[in-house]
DNA sequence: TCTATATTTGTGTGCGCACACATTTAGAGA
DNA sequence: TCTCTAAATGTGTGCGCACACAAATATAGA
């Protein structure tokens, strides 16, 4: 086997005709240093090409990072939610040597003040570092400038607030999933046929990424010349619960019998799926995120095309941001959007599997 | 912040009463040790969850991991095989100081003199493990077998040989990518519109997976409910030099002028793509690879869809799988199948830029 | 010129582990 | 019971680095 032994500090030492502290001190920037000497030890470094063993240095420091994540909860291993914290996890234990240590956080969707209450709870244990999945617009803002205060870095996942200063945003560019659902939802319907966009939240007005998702929508239409017949509109439920989701598809149907597609801008589409199915309506449906109850409508037909969002991706990349941040300084881009799936019956199970 | 100190073989020592050799003996199964003492350490591990700190291990092992890929030449990164190539070189410089090392060794697809010449000198390099890309299934073979005469564990990548010894397969079920492609197809065509499959291979007899891939698509139609008018062709073009595969096109559509939608088996559709825009011939097209001139005409609308299987992915994944093979001891499962993206005009960027 | 004090440089220890080698203990033979 | 050897266990060193502390050198003041 090939040996191309690394260069060690040692060998910039011998190099130099320094001690290996006064190296030390010229790579960290501590203490004084002659300018003679300094200059011979950053030729040494250039020439031997030297780069730090990670490992040991991280031996010899023996830090540990405590980083808190602050995200929805998942009840089961199949909500969406799991599926971030898993690629949170992963990279944790892969890196447990180099002292990552994750504390999961978790608010309910519906209930703004346990999104307060986690967030005090975080900032009252001084994390190095926070993962915020930043759904509730108002509170998010709030807790964003409570840890800029401390100085204590953040990155969005999810959606993002770009007012704010988190060090990154992880995630899609909300606009194209909703512009992307529009072209997928277009090759299934014939020209003229209507359309219809599902938005579920409690309310719409603190969420604003759905709206992007739906403007990403309807902007496909307004880009694609359309059929002056075709129409799209949209059905707001403030509710993710099913009963009540059926309540309100079937006041509007009945009203608009002709619908032909559907788009559901959260995870919840399979309850939409059902309702067509219970109610033999052959509509269209595509949705997000690769939920159990989603791959279930999707594997049965009553979901056509599914996009998703690279959450596993998104969990995996945030703490990498942060380690990189904390072990490197390494400055990560403001946004780093994260590819967007479409996802249909045939390559659902690879992806489920790979993740 | 918290520090829930790791327990290290000297916390064992203590609890068990034995000195770090002892302890070192039974971690390992060298040396003998006494059942009374080998069960107080075993508990002790057990009961304080000692995990080694890799860090240290690897440090004190100072051991050099030397893998040579084989894969087909990317002459620029534009490359279908530069993303492959890509994935593994990222994986090695995350994990330099772990001490991997990697020789990227290359073979022209259309000669196989070029492999089995590159295979010989890996094999004499005696590297500790090898990345391949088995596309000549009959020199693989010859390969494969060496290489297991050598006891050096392989991987595949991109193209299985299952009957081989491979440490593992990392790829696409290319079956599954046909069929796929021949339900985007479908989506975009009329019930009755005619269908081309172009293959390019100097002899599709010595590239088998290019025949897999055929099979799904063809399978799809089989599965689903056709029109009987519609028919599906296969042309074979022993090239993939753009002047001969318009030839080859151009004799075919002469005789089948009623084709609407063509699917391309490897990742040359742009050169189809560049033949329909010519001559203004309106045919829906789905190929294979984000490789630069395939997204160039899927920008420009020349083709609809782009099938992509993971490359880089595939690349990091076969590395990771070797090293922790090496490091951890752990057996792969035989077969790692990678997602099969969906790429269209409106998701290729992120694609390209999360790479 | 000789202290007293900055300034600059060198040395030693530990991080957690693997491994060679030293030391102790147990068992066999006389 | 004593010696000799094998079995069992303990100790010391190094991996490459960070950091505290010790040592050496330069500078200023008298």
């Amino acid at each position: 086997m090939s040996k191309p032994k690394k260069t060690t500090i040692q060998d910039i030492a011998n190099y130099a005709q320094v001690s290996v502290g006064t190296i030390d001190r010229v790579i960290h920037n501590r203490g004084k240093v002659s300018p003679i000497k300094k200059k011979k030890i950053e030729e040494a470094i250039e020439h031997l090409n030297f780069n730090p063993n990670l490992l040991a240095r991280t031996l010899a420091l023996g830090k540990q990072f405590f980083i808190c994540t602050l995200i929805p909860e998942a009840k089961t291993s199949q909500n969406y939610w799991s599926l971030p914290l898993r690629g949170v996890e992963q990279f944790a234990s892969n890196y447990k040597d180099f002292g990552i240590e994750i504390e999961a956080h978790e608010y309910s969707l519906f209930e703004e003040d346990s999104f307060m209450e986690q967030a005090r709870v975080i900032a009252e244990k001084n994390p190095d570092g926070v993962v915020l999945a930043p759904l509730f617009e108002k509170e998010s803002i709030q807790f964003a400038q409570l840890l800029d205060d401390k100085k204590i870095p953040y990155v969005f996942i999810d959606a993002n607030i770009p007012s704010q200063n988190a060090l990154t945003y992880i995630g899609p560019e909300s606009g194209t999933s909703g512009f992307i659902g529009a072209r997928l939802l277009n090759t299934l319907l014939a020209p003229a046929d209507n359309i219809l966009v599902v938005n579920m939240a409690k309310g719409v007005d603190n969420s604003a990424h759905i709206g992007v998702v739906e403007n990403g929508f309807r902007n496909f239409f307004k880009e694609h010349q359309q059929s002056p017949d075709r129409k799209v509109f949209t059905l707001t439920i403030p509710s993710s619960e099913e009963s009540d989701i059926a309540r309100e598809l079937t006041k509007f149907y009945i009203k608009n019998p002709d619908i032909k597609g559907v788009f559901v801008t959260n995870s919840m589409a399979s309850a939409v799926s059902k309702f067509h199915r219970t109610h033999e309506l052959d509509i269209k449906l595509v949705g997000f995120d690769l939920v159990e109850s989603n791959v279930e409508e999707l594997k049965n037909g009553g979901i056509e095309f599914l996009i998703s969002q690279s959450p596993v991706f998104q969990g995996k990349r945030a703490i990498q941001t942060l380690f990189d941040f904390f072990v490197y300084r390494k400055e990560p881009s403001l946004v780093q959007y994260v590819p967007i799936d479409v996802i249909m019956k045939e390559n659902v199970d690879y992806y489920i599997n790979a993740q």
